[in-house]
DNA sequence: CCATTCGGTTCCTCCTGAAGGAACGTGCCT
DNA sequence: AGGCACGTTCCTTCAGGAGGAACCGAATGG
């Protein structure tokens, strides 16, 4: 295992250029709002233009990107979306979450969040908006980090002390006032979401906005994912907090017992209440 | 526009070989059903093992894979997953469709499938299944000939006679009994469809089962993606036949409209009917 | 307790084949 | 007509990808 400093190996000592120069050119194809055209990829990618040019066939070859012969215009083609479903992990929790979070929007009416630790970051696999005018909003596939979190306090609390360890950087940097940089007023905090069963987080991300979230746990009891409500600070309230609370930490739940393939549970929780 | 053949131009002469086979590792690595060792890969890829390990490093430090340090595993990671959300037009799709679909499903119990062209085949995008016990399932990212099925027939039906043209190769394999090999009676058949909008497969894809599909028309009138219903021949009926594909055009018009982004329809139709 | 094996990692050399400059053809705009 | 902009092709060079072989650590078994 090799790993040079305290966080994970990255060893750029065993990469292969021409791999990460065409998934670079992939990236760009991808998060490009409409097709591309070759000379806009060399501009952004700041590669030669023969280089761009074998990179995008090879890839069009494999589906990953499509040419239109028309304009000359490159877009995203099926290859990479069908990878991503074949027997993706992702998705298929996605799916398994979607039912407990609408339920969770329509009980409350706020923004329900499904997200993932990976990288050491948080991501987001699926945000159900609320239908307030004034919400939080994230999109799929954003990243936040972990400490000013509360999806990402629930990724700390719920793992082992020694990934933990790594996850937390020793500066902690300041995103709002509220943010907390202090490592150990952290861990502290840590130990009481993992007694309690959620974590919440107040404006510490982003001035003004609250987020309460809970685990989905594994069968070693680390959390493999969280789902989270988040609102506009001004709309909290300490009896709304209760019901959210419960109501995020037995969907939850009823996942992780899913996951699992556990039995379907008691019906009494996660009903669809109104 | 190179291209040698009538096909598209494939063109080995610009691939990039790291590319190819890193993605092959890639692919490799996605459609395992579970995390795969180092080795496990070395043996499907037939490639040398320094080799697969360079890849998987390189992909590693993307986010496309997942390094399990533990057991010296790899998995897929959210690289792929996040690249294909990044405003991937199929999602996009799939989301706008799903309402739609769903009511379908319901309204008449059996298997609904959503469907795109690419690469020459019907790749299906989502696949929503009746709940009885004798259904036609096929899944998410499988793919079929155009010349047999439904979907298929209706991606050549509405299309310019000139991609037709190259979208039907020139001898048509048999799949069953009833399959159409013979090019000009499927040019033929085309013709009907594109007047009555729909299509209909009766067995020719599969012995047994047949399926009826509608498009989903850009602002130029070709069919950019397709809806389906599919059955076992022995609940076909002459009187559902009329409603299904009443249904199934009506939706498919439906979403055109939304994905023009034009006036969101008069409600009679797609209703939630029961 | 040592021997053996197996999987992952590292090293090192060879030579492929990736890189990228430059030239070419084409269509569009001026 | 002339000139640009863009995609494609050609050709040369040498970086760096390939892969054999050796190394290491853990698990297995005698």
């Amino acid at each position: 295992m090799a790993s040079e400093a305290g966080d994970d190996g990255l060893d750029d000592r065993y990469l292969v250029q021409p791999v990460l120069k065409a998934m670079q050119v992939l990236q760009l194809v991808c998060e490009a709002l409409e097709p591309v055209s070759l000379n806009q990829i060399v501009r952004d990618a700041a590669l030669p233009k023969t280089t761009v040019f074998r990179y995008l066939r090879t890839l069009a070859m494999l589906g990953f990107v499509e040419h239109d012969p028309e304009a000359d215009r490159y877009r995203p083609g099926i290859g990479l979306w069908r990878l991503s479903h074949a027997s993706s992990p992702y998705e298929t929790l996605r799916q398994a979450c979607k039912p407990s979070m609408k339920r969770l929007r329509q009980r409350f009416n706020e923004t329900i969040n499904l997200g993932v630790l990976s990288g050491g970051e948080v991501v987001y696999l699926d945000v159900l908006e609320s239908e307030r005018s004034l919400r939080m909003q994230s999109s799929v596939g954003a990243t936040d980090p972990l400490h000013c979190t509360a999806l990402g306090k629930v990724f700390l609390a719920f793992r082992p002390p020694a990934q933990r360890a790594m996850l937390i950087p020793p500066v902690l940097p300041r995103l709002t006032r509220n943010t907390i940089t202090d490592p150990a007023a952290l861990i502290e905090q840590l130990d009481i979401i993992r007694t309690t069963g959620y974590a919440i987080e107040m404006g510490e991300n982003e001035e003004g906005s609250y987020c309460i979230a809970a685990p989905i746990l594994d069968h070693q009891g680390i959390a493999i994912a969280a789902m989270s409500l988040s609102a506009p600070i001004t709309r909290f309230d300490e009896g709304a907090r209760q019901a959210i609370c419960a109501g995020l930490i037995s969907a939850g739940g009823e996942i992780s017992r899913i996951i699992r393939g556990e039995p379907p549970a008691l019906t009494n929780e996660a009903t669809r209440a109104a």
